[in-house]
DNA sequence: TCAAAAGTGTTGAGGCTACACCCATGT
DNA sequence: ACATGGGTGTAGCCTCAACACTTTTGA
């Protein structure tokens, strides 16, 4: 079976099986080496990257519709999703150059609307726990760093700065720390993901200070060693303690 | 034509031109005589009420059917409205109770998709300007208490909740008081309106305080008489203000 | 004259910002 | 030894919350 036959026979399924006329997309973010990063697609033959998305079954909630692509993707159960917008106008992009720079025939000869919407949902993962993974469209998963991403299909771009803004504006009530840290961490490396989402410094000591009145991190008897300085401790999140703050709205680091 | 069959027309003409399985619902919120309002119909020759919704035409933006329903349902144009969530649960409502509360024959024989997915937008709209107009399939359309609402059809009750709680949320960071209070207006009044979205009482020294420094107001040289009381100023909100204290976040009576 | 709501300032507490030096570690 | 980043405290400012009396108006 060609690949074209498998994408066709894909998209046969999709329109038997699935809504028609919604798809969904998810941004998917991880925190590594003090720089954000986005999962994405490469798809086959191609030098086209996309976001990883999915259709929604007939009977199945569009959230779990996302958790499943995103498991699919990344390995991960579980994990920090949410809504944050629905990309729902009459033109999103321009489909034809789409599908030449996918070097497809269009629509393979099925009967695809004209227009597709798209829920978007922005998860934060791990990084450090997910195992990025191709689906038969693609040849390649990984991670970009936010800053330098590379051209994108369809109007993913503009879905990742939508989702970007988002999380910004929601940093003081969304569990952005305890989702995207590994499980132990050291302050600065917690200090650089919030300077990583907001895009700016802030001060280490404000920061240390802040972020220990308010009870959210417990310090383990470890230490990270290995750089050329003093060795700084290793902490946890009281997710208790840090489910209350998220509650009052006090991790802002404005 | 009978009633039944303008209904049956009316779902045979969105099945053949609207987005298939896809819909919204708008939560339109005015404010009078202090207290939060919702605008609701009433389904023909039933007492079930519901929020208004519609259909998006497969050449449409999704975002313009919502400007579009709103403006049918309130004669407004150009209203602030905002999507808050998609409802897209695979169970959202027991379909076969909500065909009988609205004592119809399910589907009208028309091949209607079995779950229908839902996007949420609220909308904030000046009392004062909207003339409720019910649609063919209502016989009202008016404005409720939002905290005695009553028995809704759908999951309407459920959206509306999720709807006024994003209000709650964003309070600080959109155009609450300007979209939902006329043009004229007391401080006094303006409190209300705070206090009616937030659920509890305000300090009207501390009120007054904030609001007028942020010179997001300017005093009218009108008062407000026909209370047996001291007559309040009248005010207008400085438009270019009234953006930057929102962009800073500034407008927030916690 | 009375009832009802409007208008108005101050004070204390707590949180935020800005800022500089010493310490521990690996090379 | 030295370079690198970690850890730590204080002072001033600003914002917020709490709080009571006088004024105006219509009935």
């Amino acid at each position: 079976m060609t690949y074209i036959d498998q994408l066709r026979t894909y998209y046969e399924r999709v329109t038997e099986e699935c809504v028609s006329g919604l798809s969904l997309d998810c941004v998917i973010f991880g925190f590594h080496d003090t720089r954000l990063k986005v999962l994405l697609l490469k798809w086959k033959d191609t030098n086209e990257w996309s976001l990883p998305g999915g259709f929604i079954y007939k009977n199945e909630s569009v959230d779990t519709a996302a958790g499943r692509v995103l498991r699919e993707r990344t390995g991960l159960d579980q994990l920090f999703l949410q809504q944050f917008h629905l990309f729902g106008d009459a033109v999103r992009y321009d489909i034809e150059d789409t599908w030449q720079r996918l070097k497809m025939p269009m629509k393979y000869g099925i009967n695809w609307p004209d227009r597709t919407i798209s829920m978007g949902y922005y998860a934060l993962v791990d990084y450090t726990k997910v195992m990025p993974t191709a689906d038969f469209m693609s040849d390649e998963c990984c991670w970009w760093d936010i800053s330098e991403l590379p051209s994108l299909l369809y109007d993913h771009q503009h879905i990742i700065e939508v989702a970007l803004k988002t999380l910004r504006l929601q940093l003081n009530w969304q569990p952005i720390g305890l989702n995207l840290m590994p499980e132990k961490f050291t302050i600065p490396e917690l200090q650089r993901l919030y300077e990583a989402v907001l895009g700016r410094p802030l001060d280490a000591r404000n920061f240390h200070k802040k972020i220990t009145g308010l009870s959210v991190l417990t310090r383990l008897d470890e230490r990270r060693t290995g750089g050329a300085h003093k060795s700084p401790y290793l902490y946890q999140f009281d997710t208790v303690n840090y489910q209350k703050a998220l509650i009052n709205g006090n991790l802002n680091f404005v």
